[in-house]
DNA sequence: CGACCATTTGATATGGATCAAGCGATGTGG
DNA sequence: CCACATCGCTTGATCCATATCAAATGGTCG
């Protein structure tokens, strides 16, 4: 790990540099759209470490987030995060996982305090709590099924989720290294990598260079 | 599948047969507690079916209950419950997976609607719609830790919850049948019985019957 | 240009699935 | 009460998907 200066970033509070962008809200944008500014991070920096207090909750704005847990000799990614999706949020008092960025992002933040002390008070509060665990628990399902998968079916259901969140365009862009696909789908990177191959070569999929792909929809199983 | 009376038992509202049982109250036992007595249901029944309307929330009183869905000609048994655990809550309006009782049980129920609609203005419903919410977003979580590991591992894992959320005692019952252990750890039935005579022959359990195993703590891994 | 990193490709090993059969307990009908 | 079917579990033989080990290729940056 090419640790620049991430520990001193990583503590809190973070440094404000970002610029302000119009964050188009989705549901529960309330919070984060009468914040300051969003603070933006260089690629693969550190937004906060396992264990550390969790006195924030973040916000994509723009780029792309990673949250893993380094478990016994290997990395487990628990999930990307893409512009509009909350990440942060933990039921105890500290963060059960390391968040990165992925690439340069932008991440807006609110104190979890003020944020939980509202919600005892206040139902809107209370909502986007409950809303953002949903999200959380809704992802950890789709991903249960995901590993009961072949690593052909992994894969694409990977692809067409990114698609799907992202711009939801044919072409995408895939903002992480194989490495991190293969730690989020449970999977080595020479089988992501043959994976993507046999894609390529049924057509599935063109690949424009090794991050920027062309799905051809639909994506057939197997 | 055995269907007795099935489809009639799991129509709504559902009968009352069982005796009350003075609940020995975990965190949010506030809304069980006074409610009208456990409903009983022999075992393997369905309580309720995917995709009907989620009219109700389901407190384990007494036995076993598990909740799965019917994937591609497999069955992914996403969770067990035992005494004192919730469940049936959803996100949606319909229930995404069914449930059924694995030995006989008494079930208590509160009306889905009641608790939602306190929770919009009540900030005692709406905690414990967050709290069963994020158990169950840990228990996803668990379990796609899990289902990175290996078979040994994942058995060994599995018997240590059992053994936690039961008695807590070494001695432990197993009320499932084998093939559900291999629908909910994505294993075979071979692979559950193959794993549990390893540790069998490497004396970190016991086998009383096939379903009351003794646990020499503290079980090796691997 | 050369070092380094990400990705691909090839050869081999292996854990668990699959196919098949046997075994013990439970229950049922003759 | 016994013969037999059924069910849950175990055990054995073989196959296959993916991991592992190894090496080549390509891209980026100093």
């Amino acid at each position: 790990m090419l640790a620049r200066n991430q520990s001193a970033l990583a503590s809190l509070p973070p440094r404000k540099s970002g610029r302000l962008r119009p964050s188009n809200t989705s549901t529960p944008g309330i919070l984060f759209d009468r914040m300051s500014e969003p603070t933006s991070y260089p690629a693969n920096e550190t937004i906060f470490r396992q264990g550390e207090p969790a006195e924030y909750f973040y916000a994509v704005k723009s780029g792309c987030v990673r949250t893993f847990s380094n478990h016994n000799g290997g990395r487990r990614i628990q999930a990307f995060y893409f512009p509009n999706e909350y990440f942060g949020l933990e039921a105890g008092e500290d963060h059960s996982v390391t968040a990165e960025t992925v690439t340069a992002s932008n991440i807006g933040l609110v104190k979890r305090a003020a944020l939980v002390s509202r919600a005892a008070r206040d139902t809107v509060a209370a909502n986007l709590l409950l809303h953002v665990t949903t999200m959380e628990l809704q992802h950890a399902q789709n991903l249960n099924v995901l590993l009961l998968k072949s690593a052909h079916e992994r894969l694409v259901d990977f692809l067409r989720g990114i698609q799907r969140r992202c711009q939801g365009k044919d072409e995408i862009d895939l903002p992480m290294p194989r490495s991190d696909i293969a730690d989020y789908l449970g999977l080595t990177i020479e089988t992501v990598s043959r994976a993507l191959t046999r894609l390529k070569n049924t057509s599935t999929i063109s690949m424009l260079t090794s991050r920027r792909l062309i799905l051809r929809s639909p994506i057939v199983p197997d």
